[in-house]
DNA sequence: AGCACATATGATACCCAGTATCAATAGACC
DNA sequence: GGTCTATTGATACTGGGTATCATATGTGCT
């Protein structure tokens, strides 16, 4: 899955330098959802000597491309997950933060509905659920 | 409109204070989708002297209350809209900020679906469509 | 392999949203 | 009006994210 970031980036033209190869390593090892400060302070413990700047870069870079994406968690902070550059939604645990894609988005019945009510014309959307995970659910 | 958050205040248990009562005012005035930052430059601008901090405790109590929701636009940034407390999503114009509701939210069957597969018990959901409002799209 | 050059990096300083603190103020209720 | 507590606003602070810019390093060419 780093090396379907790394090529991601090779697509994109940009260059496959080692701060990236490194964090795409790190983001790699993560499960469920991560912060920009995760990611950091996963560097830092490693020293690995990963600017705070390049952090950010790299995410907005892989945002770009679709293989993460940023949520808004319902605490307001916000968060990454990576994920398939197709469109689809996430599952969200509000405890350990695991995520689940939900591809098949079956909402264009909503969004046709609302666009002819409203006469807006719908260009994009985002659809976010949150909860439990089945572990979660049986730690109680 | 600005009535209604008072009483709804009211209803809290909170004070109804001179600084709320401006600034219901000055929401009530808003068209659209505004940030902290924008309600805050509107009091500044009629020297009402009223605090930053003020400002967003005010946007959080009426969030409790549903009479605000916050919302995550596509570019990162924080805004909020006005609205009716009842389970409803928005419609945003990403040209000019109008906003709309959409109400019938249809996606129980998306989230129950989403559920049985994934296993996850699902508390709570999001959705948010962007798109072009009637006025944006003839002005081309 | 070596060169040249543009891109990427990281240190630093900075900006902006939001929050903690706390003495002073002003609602609410009697 | 008087009391008592919730609220206010000034100030300082945190934390996410960005602009800057001199330095370092990929990449393409030879
Ligand atoms: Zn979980
Ligand atoms: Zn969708
Ligand atoms: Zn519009
Ligand atoms: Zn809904």
């Amino acid at each position: 899955m780093a090396e379907e970031m790394l090529d991601a980036l090779d697509r994109a033209g940009v260059r496959l330098t080692g701060p990236r190869r490194k964090l795409a390593a790190l983001i790699e090892r993560r499960e469920g959802h991560f912060t920009a400060a995760d990611l950091l302070k996963d560097a830092g413990r490693r020293r690995m000597g990963i600017g705070r700047a390049t952090v950010f870069r790299l995410l907005e870079l892989l945002s770009e491309q679709g293989l993460v994406e940023r949520i808004d968690l319902p605490d307001g902070t916000h968060a990454y997950i990576p994920c398939e550059p197709t469109h689809h939604h996430h599952l969200v645990c509000l405890n350990c933060g695991a995520t689940t894609d939900v591809d098949d988005c079956g909402i264009e019945a909503v969004t046709h509905e609302a666009a002819r009510r409203s006469g807006f014309k719908i260009e994009q959307h985002r659809l976010e659920l949150f909860g439990r995970c089945p572990d979660c659910r049986s730690a109680n």
